[in-house]
DNA sequence: TATACTATGTTATGCTGTATCATATGGTGG
DNA sequence: CCACCATATGATACAGCATAACATAGTATA
């Protein structure tokens, strides 16, 4: 069983328990984002579409399965990059703890990283030090992977 | 003396101090962002522009004269927003400290502020230990600020 | 003053994302 | 099984963010 075959069944199951719908073209969206190491553009995914079935997809379906996807909590989307990734870290399977992401700025490639608990902590307490109420620990930073530092 | 004025004032010294030069525009520019308590977008600014001093600019300048402002640090792109602010921080006028953002999703406000030495050191080592190297260690969240939460 | 560099003007274009209205599809109650 | 309603998708247009490429103007210095 692929990683992405992984992913896909987590996708119907998840659906299932909530009674939504993971359609055909929902289950291929997704599946063109898991079998991508890196982030992929709503745009980039729409070739990929079109290119790993042969139909074609317009951006607006896209962007409407990707915020579907986002609720089933199946895809993240990295505001920093304009990216989307497949969800594909083992907290998933449990708490869906908020999830910390690198990105490389050179490839795009992401890493889904868990930090401590404690540090997110800290943060909050520091926003709210300021009057700020944090909407989502989810952080998001900008590096370079090993392959692209050579 | 206004706290527009003080970073004027201290975006001349810099200027001066790196040979560069503090153009009229880039000072009106640098102004109209200094006189916002919120984040401005370059195409927000283009608008701040015409309505403060009566001359038109083109976004394609206002990009330009924010990247070069950037470079004197004067200035901070917030990636999250694809907004612009002015340095404000007290840290700029020392060793500047990468500063961590604060940025309200509903009215764009923005609070910069200091984060512990050591959470960054915890965040870098944990981006190594997957084998990613920061970028940067600015690191911005989004919030909802104290005005907008009510 | 000639020159070289920096700054700005101008136009076009690309990427990211949303609004709107039309059509199709699928589950549910009568 | 059909009528109905909610959900999903199609199609088109457009808004907002950002850069490319080439032309012109302004400035410092040899």
């Amino acid at each position: 069983m692929t990683s992405i075959d992984a992913i896909i069944s987590r996708a119907e199951q998840r659906c299932k328990v909530h009674g939504s719908r993971l359609t055909e073209k929902r289950k291929l969206v997704l599946a063109g984002l898991a079998s991508s190491k890196r982030a992929l553009s709503a745009y980039e995914l729409v070739d990929i579409y079109q290119a790993q079935t042969g139909e074609a997809i317009t951006p607006m379906s896209v962007y409407r399965i990707l915020a579907f996807l986002e609720g089933e909590q199946l895809v993240h989307k990295l505001n920093l990059a304009n990216k989307y990734v497949a969800c594909a870290h083992v907290s998933c399977d449990h708490a869906h703890a908020t999830p910390q992401f690198l990105i490389c700025a050179s490839c795009s490639k992401v890493k889904e990283i868990n930090i401590d608990t404690a540090l997110i902590a800290d943060l909050t307490s520091a926003a709210s030090n300021v009057g700020y109420k944090l909407i989502t620990s989810q952080l998001e930073m900008n590096g370079l992977c090993d392959d692209c530092l050579v």
